[in-house]
DNA sequence: GTCCGTGCAAAAGCTTTGCAGCCTT
DNA sequence: AAGGCTGCAAAGCTTTTGCACGGAC
């Protein structure tokens, strides 16, 4: 949603539920997980609500999306670790030639139990030319 | 493809080019753009050959997708900053209470004119019942 | 009463897959 | 020859959207 458009929104059950149920759980759940607790309460259902509500609830800034971005995959050649700049106007890919950073992997490893094998790291924002 | 598999590749003009293609560029590519690339060449190319001709090189070890991750969005009503741990073998996400870094945000911002808004790490391993 | 939210179904968008023939080894 | 690779088309999977009705304000 454009900042501008000052959008008004009503308050519906399905909604509510599903915020309780976010934050709720630590399972970063998808739509489909949704849907199936919901269906119990609201047997009629839809799963496009479901998505409806979902993209409100994030315009409301309640709900964050993970693995957004662009719509479809990409793919590059450079296999180095590296780590990339996004610009949020233009939805370019740029190669970040930051020093993969030693320090951040062994910090997180010594606060996890989780076998780390690699991380990733994207910086969000708007590249020179679209400013 | 599983480690064990011991798959026997064979070369393709397609397939080649494909990869001096994704070689030569730096815009991190998407399917789509690889075919129309390609069509110019390879006239009766199909959008399937590029996907099986990435998923292959992918397998070789020659590309890399970015982006990738489960094939659907996943959500969270946590919308402070902050990290996500991701088990390889079961999928699941963790919120990584890894105290978001302000050096890094800062060093990154030294370099590059990108006017940086915000940044995302995952760290991608094992988690602890998956051993 | 207004008009936003819902259910239903169809459509859209990206990716995968079955099949028969071609090309690499 | 054997069997991986290709083009074509159909299918698959997740997400979006049009429409008419019901519900929140």
């Amino acid at each position: 949603m454009a900042i501008q458009e000052k959008k008004k929104f009503r308050t519906s059950k399905q909604r509510n539920r599903m915020l309780q149920l976010l934050r709720a759980t630590d399972s970063h759940p998808t739509a489909e997980w949704l849907y199936e607790k919901l269906k119990m309460e609201f047997p009629r259902l839809s799963l496009g609500t479901v998505y409806r509500n979902l993209s409100l609830l994030i315009d409301m800034g309640l709900v964050k999306k993970i693995h957004f971005g662009s719509s479809f995959d990409r793919f590059e050649a450079n296999t180095a670790p590296h780590y990339h700049l996004i610009c949020e106007r233009c939805g370019k890919i740029f190669d970040f030639d930051l020093p993969v950073d030693k320090d951040i992997l062994e910090h997180a490893k010594q606060r996890t139990t989780f076998a780390i094998r690699y991380h990733k790291i994207e910086f969000y924002g708007i590249c020179e030319s679209c400013r």
